[in-house]
DNA sequence: CATAAAATGTTCAATGATGAACAATAAAGT
DNA sequence: ACTTTATTGTTCATCATTGAACATTTTATG
């Protein structure tokens, strides 16, 4: 009983997400900041990384992703279109698609960025021994796979 | 020189930090379906329970506690006004702050969202045993010190 | 005391994210 | 072949968030 009227932010686990959520949002503004020289902003960043590693992927498999709505793509990617960063090819065997692909200066640009973005992600977690960052990662992988059966559940519904 | 060659999906440290934003990225997702029953979402969730927490805030305080802009909680706690969730009060000794506090239906309404809360949060954590809990919360304040000092270093440039 | 500096809250324009409705195309079922 | 159902991308209205400019009030400095 005195479980139920103790207060959240005395639970550990509770504890624990608080500053995992805390830690993510000083880290994604950090990285903000670190990344503005380039004129872009952690979305776009994210975009292009995907891009650099999956060349030729389409907005849907984009989105699914970054684990954002369609609807996010049809905004970001042709402004990013725009300044030549990267190109939307026409599928030839389905014409619903558009194929995905970064131009050279979209490459250029997005080495720089990542340059950036490890060099933060090293500085901050310097300090977090190797083991650690393993089991943190380890239960994050863990919290992701509860997630996403959360998710594909609630679907079935 | 192997090292620079790498890709930063191949660090372990930047593997580890992925992992972490993925899950809280799908962490809020769920949080908010979760809440949505209660017509609020995570942002005000984030104001009621820290209102239950400190009573008499000031909004200044308030931004500081949730990392965001102070011309957010103006935009904000106008709404949760509105709905009588909470109470804006002028300080009397200094006449710039507005001193915040629960009204007894918001209170009702935070006891009612922290307990579907900190219920999401022990279901994903469940699998997550209280010694790996621990650890990871370890890391994340390591995280947060570096990321706070860093942040007020660069504000004295 | 008087002036300068800092703090608090507000307003505004700009931006990212979302979900619903929609058009075009593809795939499945009949 | 034809109809139905799914998929892909777009558009739109809505909302959260931000940073800059601002008014008000307090505090520090001369």
């Amino acid at each position: 009983m005195n479980k139920n009227q103790a207060f959240p932010w005395d639970h550990p686990r509770f504890r624990s997400w608080i500053g995992v959520a805390r830690a993510c949002q000083l880290m994604q503004q950090a990285m903000t900041r670190a990344i503005s020289d380039l004129d872009i902003k952690t979305p776009h960043l994210d975009i292009l990384i995907n891009l650099y590693r999956f060349d030729g992927i389409s907005q849907q498999e984009l989105a699914r992703k970054l684990l954002v709505g369609r609807s996010n793509m049809s905004m970001l990617l042709p402004q990013l279109e725009k300044r030549g960063l990267i190109e939307r090819l026409p599928d030839a065997r389905d014409r619903r698609v558009l194929r995905l692909s970064l131009t050279a200066a979209g490459r250029d640009l997005t080495v720089e960025a990542m340059a950036i973005q490890t060099g933060l992600i090293e500085r901050i977690l310097s300090q977090t021994p190797a083991d650690r960052c393993l089991q943190v990662a380890e239960a994050m992988e863990d919290i992701i796979r509860i997630l996403q059966t959360m998710e594909t559940d609630e679907e079935e519904t």
